[in-house]
RNA sequence: GGCGCCAUAGCCAAGUGGUAAGGCAGAGGCCUGCAAAGCCUUUAUCCCCCGGUUCAAAUCCGGGUGGCGCCUCCA
């Protein structure tokens, strides 16, 4: 598989440390609040890739964190009056409840900063042993300059990086460039003991610490928005490279960002959605299918319209895959038709193909159009039922790749929804069309859609 | 100032040297008692503009125009 490396600026070939064994790191979510759409869209992205490793058959040991101490977490506690330990414990609660419903798998470990001190400090103390940190009263920083590749992630030239510095509030660190391993406690903040004396981790620190942890010295990929380049990737770099004398990560991938009708999603211009707010209004997949549908490295629009726009398309898929499900509950024994078999495999490797080029799940999703208008005209009432279970399989192994088409009907209602039917079928039988509209009209009301076909009456949510 | 990204039909979106995938929306047809779903046909003489390279460019190069991101804690 080819993935586009930030670090070389190349799509290269993917080729892990350890045979059929990836490791990856993702960075994840600050808990203080409920994630948004924009915190989505890698979660969803590299979810995809995730699943696709594992298809592909490799054993993928998958870490992302929890940032549950930082001022973000600090500051909101103390506007809810509440700690900084219950707040984190709520929205990683809520983090699940949301990634879950998103069917955004479990990572392997989902480590939290505040469970990992140790290892931060271990890390803070190498890197100080070996001159790359120094303690400023308690604060201690990460001297930039002295790692001579620092920069090498987000291309900038040294000098550049410091031109463009903001102005910093501390001065007592000795270079623009250097930041902040730990910080020293200010009063009714959590602190833990440290070296240092109480304090608290950097935000950086606690990614190369859990990563070293859970993951060894050299990962294989590491992932994570675009604006995670500078500072926190180059920062991650610095500081694992130079306490584990190794590569980090050896393919950096980074996703673009989500505006929101155009503009950039803020607090501000009022437009901004959490994931929570649209789940009220749209299905699960529905996300996903927006989110895979364009390149997970292009720029995306977000809009109820294009949400519209993807419900409708991925009700094509669905269609595709209820007409089988009900074909195959009739169907007769017999061989599956050879004709079929080779339209499904062909398919089935365009769509690999396409994932195979940088994870191009647009081109991908293109693919399972493809092969439904190919199995819609091809499987019919008079295929066998293991033809109609292959095409069945094969929409649905290749929407498991994406994480959709995994939602199985709802049959609750079906006794006195078929009650209707019949009574409606035998109106039909009788001419009575008045009547066999009105049931149909009644059912559509509540939600039920009713297609007459060929060999029988099928019936779907809507 | 530095480093980058993007510009393809009404909308979304692949394609990055060989003559424009796919979806949504629209139009026509087939099927249907009528629908729904599905299938077929149709919708960009052309890929922001101007030059250049080439037998050949949406795709490469140069120059514009427009939009956007990062440059210390924002995915």
């Amino acid at each position: 598989m080819k993935l586009y490396n930030t670090l070389t600026r190349k799509k290269e070939e993917f080729v892990p440390l350890n045979k059929g064994e990836v490791t990856m790191y993702s960075c994840g979510p600050t808990v203080y609040n409920y994630f948004h759409i924009g915190n989505a869209r890698p979660f969803i992205v590299f979810d995809a890739l995730r699943r696709y490793l594992e298809y592909r058959g490799y054993k993928v040991i998958f870490v992302q964190n929890f940032t549950d101490i930082d001022d973000k977490m600090i500051k909101r506690a103390n506007e809810e009056g509440t700690t900084v330990a219950e707040l984190g414990e709520r929205f990683i609660a809520e983090y699940f409840a949301d990634a879950d419903a998103l069917g955004i798998k479990r990572a392997t470990h989902h480590p939290r900063a505040t469970e990992n001190i140790d290892a931060i400090i271990d890390m803070i103390k190498k890197l100080e042993d070996k001159g790359y940190a120094y303690n400023r009263d308690g604060d201690v920083y990460f001297s930039a300059k002295k790692f001579a590749e620092y920069g090498k992630l987000s291309h900038q030239p040294l000098d550049e990086l410091e031109a463009g510095a903001r102005i910093d509030v501390s001065e007592q660190k000795d270079d623009d460039m250097d930041f902040a391993l730990w910080k020293k406690q200010k009063p009714n903040e959590p602190a833990w003991e440290s070296p240092w004396g109480m304090g608290r981790p950097g935000w950086h620190i606690e990614c190369s610490a859990m990563a070293n942890r859970y993951l060894g010295k050299t990962i294989d990929i590491h992932s994570g928005g675009q604006d995670l380049i500078f500072p926190h990737h180059e920062n991650e770099i610095a500081q694992s490279e130079c306490a584990n004398g190794a590569p980090f990560a050896r393919y950096w991938l980074h996703n673009g960002y989500i505006n929101i009708d155009n503009r950039k999603m803020s607090k501000s211009l009022g437009n901004f959605f959490t994931v929570r707010d649209i789940l009220a209004e749209f299905e699960p997949e529905a996300i996903r299918f927006f989110m895979l549908s364009a390149h997970y490295r292009s720029p995306i629009n977000f809009s109820k319209e294009l949400m519209l726009q993807a419900k409708t398309g991925l009700e094509r898929l669905y269609n595709c895959a209820r007409n089988l499900e009900f074909l195959s509950k009739q169907a007769d024994a017999g061989q599956a038709d050879d004709t079929v078999l080779k339209m499904l495999a062909t398919y089935k490797n365009e769509f690999i193909e396409a994932m195979e080029d940088d994870l191009n799940t647009a081109l991908a999703i293109s693919k399972l159009f493809d092969l439904a208008r190919e199995i819609n005209t091809m499987v019919t009432e008079s295929s066998t039922a293991q033809t109609v279970t292959s095409a069945a399989q094969a929409l649905k192994e290749l929407g498991g790749i994406l994480g959709i088409l995994q939602k199985e009907d709802d049959n609750s209602l079906e006794n006195e929804i078929e009650e209707l039917i019949e009574k409606r079928t035998a109106a039909r039988k009788d001419k009575n069309f008045a009547l066999a509209d009105e049931i149909r009209d009644k059912l559509k009301s509540r939600g039920i859609i009713l297609e007459d076909t060929p060999s029988g009456v099928k019936w779907r949510k809507e």
